[in-house]
DNA sequence: GGCGTGAACTTGTCAATGGAAAGATATGAT
DNA sequence: ATCATATCTTTCCATTGACAAGTTCACGCC
């Protein structure tokens, strides 16, 4: 409720996230200066250091953010692994700039309580897709190994497809690409 | 090949990309400051201009050098292309701060002339070993398909390692780790 | 030997940034 | 109405990247 024009700004944390999405999705994290969003919400430069401290303080929002943002993702999805898998990828096009953040902790305080809370909740979601698994497979022993063979392929695919590393071939639709990386891990029966 | 304390420095080029892989290994990239690196080589501050135009001249040249080192180290792994993988995350692990530049196209000018001529040998490298794979397997008409998955899984492991997003159960030993992700990806006859 | 050309480096400077300190203003509880 | 507090502004400082102009050195050439 604001949008009054006053001394307070009224939502001005929240303005300030979303620029700084903004500006990340354009021109990467090391781009980000804290007196530029400042410019772009319209208020004096020293107004963000009081919701987030510092510079650190706003992208260990962002990246809370990001986990929750995840979390949320991956649960939608359902419980088949092959569909979670296409979410995280989904999830690091969409919010490429919560993804960018989120894995580089020295962009921020990765030892937040709040973050430190959504992350976990997004690695459970990652792990309990592995345990819908088919009971026959090769390696259903040990779920942690796939687990972590699931979250590498396609935490590898999303960032390279950021990165843009990927030659052209492998097209413009990276969900689709995405599903048939993963189909290569776990087959289907 | 100097040591001489005179005006010239002699070696300052490289002096200054090994001070930029000490302080990206120990503080990221983020904390890179040519004014630092100037002073850990005991030049004045504008010394680094001369060789590097700007930042990420200096960056462009740190990462043009990883791609060398990595073509380097999946040409000494040998043909199978699971060592390739072990060494793709092996050169990610003992090169910390070439490979985080590397995929970070934001922090460099990624159409310099020389970089693009060591991606292109690199990637060729990653691609040939592929062609290694036994021929019986189920994915075999689609040999760019298992190399893009191949990549995927060796890139996302070698990331989520070094930004320790890792569980501690995973170990300490990322070149065991890696193999037996990768295995899963590839299984052996 | 002297000379000049250019590379390597220094000094000086500027705008922009992050951050801290201290003051101003609005909001809401009592 | 009053006051405490959250929110925002103004002012200030150290650091940084980048540029311009000057200084020192190395080396080929006559």
């Amino acid at each position: 409720m604001t949008g009054t024009r006053g001394y307070h700004h009224g939502d001005l944390r929240r303005v300030l996230l979303a620029a700084a999405v903004r500006v990340i999705e354009e021109s990467g994290p090391a781009a980000l200066s804290l007196r530029d969003l400042a410019r772009r919400a319209g208020v004096s430069h020293a107004a963000p250091a009081h919701h987030f401290g510092d510079k650190s303080g706003l992208l260990t929002a962002l990246a809370t953010e990001g986990y929750r943002l995840l979390a949320e993702a991956l649960h939608a999805a359902g419980g088949d692994l092959l569909d979670r898998g296409v979410a995280y990828v989904g999830f690091a096009v969409d919010h490429r700039a919560h993804f960018e953040v989120m894995f580089r902790p020295d962009l921020y305080r990765c030892d937040a309580h709040e973050l430190v809370a959504a992350r976990q909740r997004a690695g459970d979601a990652l792990h309990s897709g592995v345990a819908a698994l088919p009971e026959g497979r090769p390696t259903a022993q040990d779920p942690q190994g796939d687990a972590l063979a699931a979250w590498s392929i396609v935490h590898g695919f999303a960032t390279l497809w950021l990165s843009g590393a990927l030659p052209p071939r492998v097209g413009d639709d990276p969900r689709a690409a995405a599903r048939d990386v993963i189909h290569r891990l776990f087959p289907r029966p």
